[in-house]
DNA sequence: TTTTATAATCGTAATATTGCAATATATAAA
DNA sequence: TTTATATATTGCAATATTACGATTATAAAA
C-alpha cells in the first residue's frame, strides 16, 4: 500500500511519529544545528552552508515549520529563520516522556 | 532523485537521522510501548494487539532491531522481543545531547 | 519602471516506505 | 513422519520522500 494506517493508533503515537519523521533527515538535522549556531539571525546562507539546492532547502524548512520547530521572520527580501525555543523544549520533554514511560519488565 | 545525500553530512547527523527514522512510524512506537508494558517476555501477541498483518509487524520489528532498540530471543517456536535497555538509554542520551547542544542565539 | 536578489512554489524523476498476500522456514505436538 | 503453529522472507502495489530545474512572487536598488 504505502500509506501509514494512522487511524489504528492513538493521537499521542501519531504525534510522536510525526515529530520523529520531521527529524529523520540529516539535512534537517544539519539545518537545525546551523541555525542554532548563528549569533545573529542569519538566513539563507543555509543554502551555501548545506550542500543542497535552494528549493530543496526551502522544502526542508517548510517541514521544520510544519511542526513549529522553527519560525521564519521576513526581513526585507530575506527571511530570518530561528528555532522556536518554546516548541523545542516542549518536544524534548515529550520525547523524554516517551523514553521514560517505556518500562523494562522483560528479559 | 529520491535519495538522501548522506555523503554531505557528518556521521553524527546521519546517525541521528537514522534513529529518528526508525522511530518515525506510529506502528513502531506502538510496538515499543506494547513490548514495554508486558510483565513477562510475551511475544507475538503483538500482531493481535496492533491491528496490522503479521508480515507487516515482522518488518517493523526488523527495523527496530536494525538499530538494536529491541532484541529477539527464540523460545521454542515463539520469539520473545524485549527492549534493549542499554541501547534505549544510549539513544535517549544522544537525543538529549542533540536537543541541549542546539543553542538559541537568535530572535 | 526596470533590474537584481531572495525565497517560495510547481512539476517531475528517482528512490524509499508501508502494508499485505503468498510462500518459506522452523519448531513443537501428534 | 505428519500436522499445526509461529515467525521470516519475497514480491508487489500504492503512496511518500528527496532533490532539483524552471518558474513565480516579493521587495530592495538602480
Amino acid at each position: 500500500m504505502g500509506i501509514t494506517k494512522t487511524q489504528i493508533f492513538n493521537t499521542r503515537q501519531n504525534e510522536l511519529a510525526v515529530i520523529f519523521k520531521v527529524l529523520s533527515n540529516p539535512a534537517r538535522i544539519a539545518i537545525l544545528q546551523y541555525i542554532s549556531t548563528q549569533k545573529a539571525c542569519i538566513c539563507n546562507d543555509i543554502v551555501d552552508e548545506i550542500g543542497l539546492a535552494q528549493p530543496t532547502i526551502s522544502q526542508h524548512l517548510k517541514e521544520l515549520k510544519s511542526i513549529d520547530l522553527i519560525q521564519g521572520e521576513i526581513d526585507g527580501k530575506k527571511v530570518c529563520y530561528c528555532i522556536n525555543l518554546k516548541k523545542w523544549k516542549e518536544i524534548q520533554k515529550l520525547l523524554n516522556s516517551f523514553f521514560d514511560k517505556t518500562k523494562f519488565n522483560c528479559c
